[in-house]
This record gives structure tokens, sequence and C-alpha cells, in this order.
DNA sequence: ATCAAAAAATTAACACTGTTAATATTTTTA
DNA sequence: TAAAAATATTAACAGTGTTAATTTTTTGAT
């Protein structure tokens, strides 16, 4: 038992080591770039020796993917102390955004690509997306204080999540995918990219305010 | 002369035949699996002559990005004898999201990709992106018409038009990426994405119309 | 300590990918 | 008809993910 356990054990560091050095290549040069062979070289084993331990590329993504999880969560942990509901609302916009400015890479690996969610119906383990759930959990259970503090009346508090979850992603990804610079850089006469977006949430911060039900 | 129009016009339907083909396959596997290769087997010359007509594969992809934005002009044109600005711009928001429904490779290509916007930047022809901009003012343009009608009064424009546009892109991206069905599956037990989002959207459009002036 | 069994890693290979240089073919022009 | 220009092709480079077969290493029992 003692053996196994320390069997496994090693198993998980082989693969933290594989997990460490996609990593560093992975925001070095974007996930095309980092390829199994460039990450096997990275330490020291042939490329097959990777296939030993994740499934394959997307199994990869799917870890980084997790990785990211872990740190918008631990980012989203200190705003539960955000007592007004609609104060964290916007802070957990903020960050949500900040975090997608700050690892663009990792963003597209978590919300964009499809690759790594293709791991989740194919692979025998986890059948849901948790790492999604529990965020969108945290936006839902916000919104439903907010509407408790007169904000969204009359709406439902999945459809309300979902659609501030698509303008922030929306926002986000367009910025990633340099659709926003484009644009900003034609029609808008604006070359900060980033202010332009933060002007965008905080327009829509401001039509959310206007849901309050003022009457009371 | 004539003879250099009529060269000229048979290397344009040379063009023509060698994008038909590609769009064959992509519309059929998708981008990635839409090779140089199959593309050129297709139509029944080398690999190669490809490149004599097209500079790279994102060039392709840029070339199939503009007959998207094509058709989806082609979709918004109609909506300009909506007089009602507010009713145009939610018949812009249900077009958007029904094209990007029913045609969800090419709004990939169109929103999504980086590939076909790398094109931009590099290539010498055209500086900017004609397309999206066209779109992005008729969006302006119906933002401003609501405005004059007591809509979004205070808000910025440009803010408003992109916030808008980041709310169905989203809600859109999260739907081809399938991040939308994977939460719907697990969070909202709501197997139907496509209420989801049909959902989340006349939530947002519900929450436009609460900024409208009334006291007047 | 030795030897067989199990585990881990490797080499070689398959079937692809985008792209380019050098070469051959076809078409046009004089 | 011959030279020039345009067009297309073959061969090759440098990669990619991935798998089967083989070798090396480690482990556990005698």
């Amino acid at each position: 038992m003692k053996a196994e356990d320390k069997k496994s054990k090693r198993k998980e560091d082989v693969k933290k080591t594989i997990l460490n050095a996609a990593k560093k290549l992975f925001v070095e040069e974007g996930y095309q770039s980092a390829s199994i062979r460039k990450i096997a070289a990275e330490i020291g084993v042939s490329p097959t020796t990777i296939y030993l331990y994740y499934k394959d590329k997307s199994d990869i993504a799917y870890a980084l993917h997790q990785e990211g999880f872990l740190v918008l969560k631990t980012l989203f942990s200190s705003l539960v102390s955000v007592e007004d509901p609609f104060e964290r609302l916007k802070a957990i916009g903020r960050t949500y955004i900040r975090f997608a400015l700050e690892s663009p890479d990792f963003y597209e690996l978590m919300f964009i690509m499809k690759d790594p969610m293709d791991h989740l119906d194919a692979d025998s383990g986890e059948e849901c997306w948790e790492e999604g759930k529990q965020v969108f959990e945290f936006l839902v259970f916000t919104i439903e204080e907010c509407q408790q503090k007169g904000y969204f009346v009359g709406s439902d508090v999945s459809s309300t999540a979902l659609q501030a979850w698509a303008t922030v992603h929306g926002l986000c990804s367009l910025f990633i995918s340099t659709h926003l610079q484009k644009v900003g850089e034609e029609c808008l006469s604006q070359e900060d990219t980033e202010l332009l977006l933060e002007t965008a949430f905080k327009t829509y911060v401001h039509f959310l305010e206007q849901t309050k039900n003022n009457h009371k």
C-alpha cells in the first residue's frame, strides 16, 4: 500500500514536471507552438514519454486550463469579503477583465479554445466542467443577493448571470482576438484599447445600476 | 490593355476557384482540417499552385472572412427599413445571433480567430478592417438614433455600441466554444442551449429598455 | 545477490501540416 | 517559329501529433 502510494506520488511528480515545462513553453510562445517534442526536450525525455502521463495534447491543455482556474478562483475568493453584492458584482467583473488582460494566453485556454473543452466529454474521469461551474455559481449567488437589494427585479437570475458573463467575456475575447484593436483604431480613433474596454465595462455597469428598483 | 484585363480576370477566376474549394472543405471539416494540400487536390492542382494566388493560408482565411461579412452585411441591409431605432437594434442583435448559430464556422473565422486578423497588419493592400468597420458603424448609427429617442441617455455612443456588440458576441462565442453548453448542462439543468442564449439576450434587451428616459 | 516480472522510456515510423527553391511545362509575344 | 514570360510542378525542408515495437530500468521474490 505504502509502496503504491509512493509510486503514484512519483507518477504525479512527473506529471507536474511535464506540466511545468508545458506551461513555460505555453506562456513563452503560445499553445500551438508548445509542441509535445519541445516539452519533451525541455525536461530531457523523449516525446513519447509524454504520452505515458497525458493521453494527448488536449489533456495537457485541460491541465493548464485547470491551473488557470485555480488562479482565477483565488482572485475571486478575496472578493467574498465585499459585503455589498452590487459592489462585489462590479469587483468580479473588474477582476475577470484584469485576469484576461494580464494572462491572455491562459484566458484563451480557459474560455475561448475548444481543445481543453473536448477533453471533458471525451475523457473518462470528470464528466462536468467543475471549474467553470464553481466560478459561475459565485456569479449566480452574487446576482441573487443583488436581486434582494432591488437590482434586476423580474429578471431570471441564470439569464442575468449568463448575460453578465457574456458581456465581460465578449469584451475580453474581442480584445484578445485583436478585433477590438482594429475597430478602435479605425472607427473610434482610440489607440488605448484597454481604456476602450474599461469604458465599455463602466457603461455596462451604469446600465445595470439603472435596473434598480427605486420606488420603495 | 485589353489583354492585361483578360489576364487579370482569369487570375481572379482561378482565385475564386481556389476559394470555393477552400470554402467547401472549410464548411465541411473546419479551418484546421482544410489544408492547402486538400484544397489543391479538390481542384486538381499541385499544392504549390495555391501560393501563386494566395500569399499563405491566412490569406485564404481572410478571403473567407470577407465572404462571411458579405453575407452578414446583406442580412443587416434588410434592417435599414426598420424605422424605430430600438426595434432595429434588437433586430441587429437577433440577426447577428442567428448568423452565428447558423454559420458557426464562418462566425469563428470572422470574430474569434486571430489568423485572418493577422493578415491585416501584415499585408500590403488594406490597412484597416473595412468589413468590421462598416458593420460596427451601422450599430453606432442605430444607437445614436436610439439615444435621440431617450435611450442610453448620458452614455457614450461608442462605449454603448462596443458593449452591445460584446454582449451578443460573448453569448455567440461561448456557444461556439461549447462553454455555454457545459455550464448549461451542469449549473442550469438546461440542455437547450440555444434557448439559454436567447433568454440571456432577451434579459439584456430588457435591461436596455430600462435605460429609457421616461420622465418627459 | 540473482533473476524473472513489471514498469518506464526509447527508437522508428506513420500520416500529416505549411511553405519554399529549383525545375519543368505551357502560354504569350515578337 | 524562336525567345520570353507566365504558370505549374516536383522535391524537399522543417515541422506537427501520435502509435507500435523495442529496449532499458526498476522492482519484488527467491
